[in-house]
DNA sequence: TCTAAACTCTCTAGTAAGGGGAAGGTAAAG
DNA sequence: CTTTACCTTCCCCTTACTAGAGAGTTTAGA
């Protein structure tokens, strides 16, 4: 299958998935006379698998740590769980500074009236040395 | 004041705060002979400015905006209001797309028993071809 | 005054995860 | 047989810095 076709099945870009293989993480067979790359099923179920993983946030990084989990038949489900706690973990931090930041945003906004006058409040409190968070 | 001291006042890095001279930010009186920067008051001010809205999740091209605003002695409050209420409402969106992420997460982590067996929800799911968003 | 530490400078290269686009070869359809 | 739609590699661009090399400068202590 070659590579926009493949792309498609995936859901990803062609960029991407030539991306992929050049970062050595689904490396499709290449016919030596064209160099066009040939996809496997195999190869696009891959492809499939770290589009999802990607999409749910793990980096790159965390995805291959997944495939190779994924491709291992006497894999173990805890270390898999272990990771997607990991990360569900991250996303909440996350969630919390970015809560928090809103607020604050919020805040200031709220104390802001956004006429035409100069003063602002929300300028006030970036130019003051007390730092968010 | 040397760029040590600067960064110490502002709450950067001494990298980051040249780097915030390359790019036309904040930009020091430069000793010609030794190369030396020689921060103002006046370039404290605009480093402690521009760390704090970083912290405010602005990005440099916003920071840049505020920047100017805040340097108008002539503005108006509403372009600040307008911008602050555009970064609030990006970050309401981030906050719902990892709230989604989170608890699709953790609905898959609950179906994994996360033992020594090999069967795994999680990577079930993930090779599934069903995009999580 | 000398020296050594602690600064400073510029420059290059790297990070994450691709995107944009050029120049050139190939495949498929009419 | 030509046109169009692919495909390839290559290089630069993005964000917001960070790390480190190699060289010059300032400062504190003996």
């Amino acid at each position: 299958m070659n590579i926009s076709k493949a792309a498609t099945q995936a859901g990803l870009t062609v960029k991407t998935v030539r991306y992929y293989d050049t970062i050595g993480m689904v490396c499709p067979y290449q016919n030596p006379q064209t160099g066009y790359r040939d996809y496997s099923e195999r190869d696009i179920a891959k492809l499939q698998f770290i589009g999802s993983a990607r999409r749910f946030n793990f980096s790159i990084k965390e995805c291959r740590e997944l495939l190779s989990l994924y491709e291992d038949e006497n894999r173990s489900s805890e270390t898999v769980k272990a990771l997607t706690m990991q990360k569900i973990s991250d996303i909440e931090d996350r969630l919390t500074e970015l809560t928090r930041l809103r607020d604050k945003l919020a805040h200031l906004a709220s104390a802001c009236h956004g006429d035409n006058r100069p003063d602002c409040p929300i300028l006030d409190a970036f130019s003051a040395n007390n730092p968010p968070s």
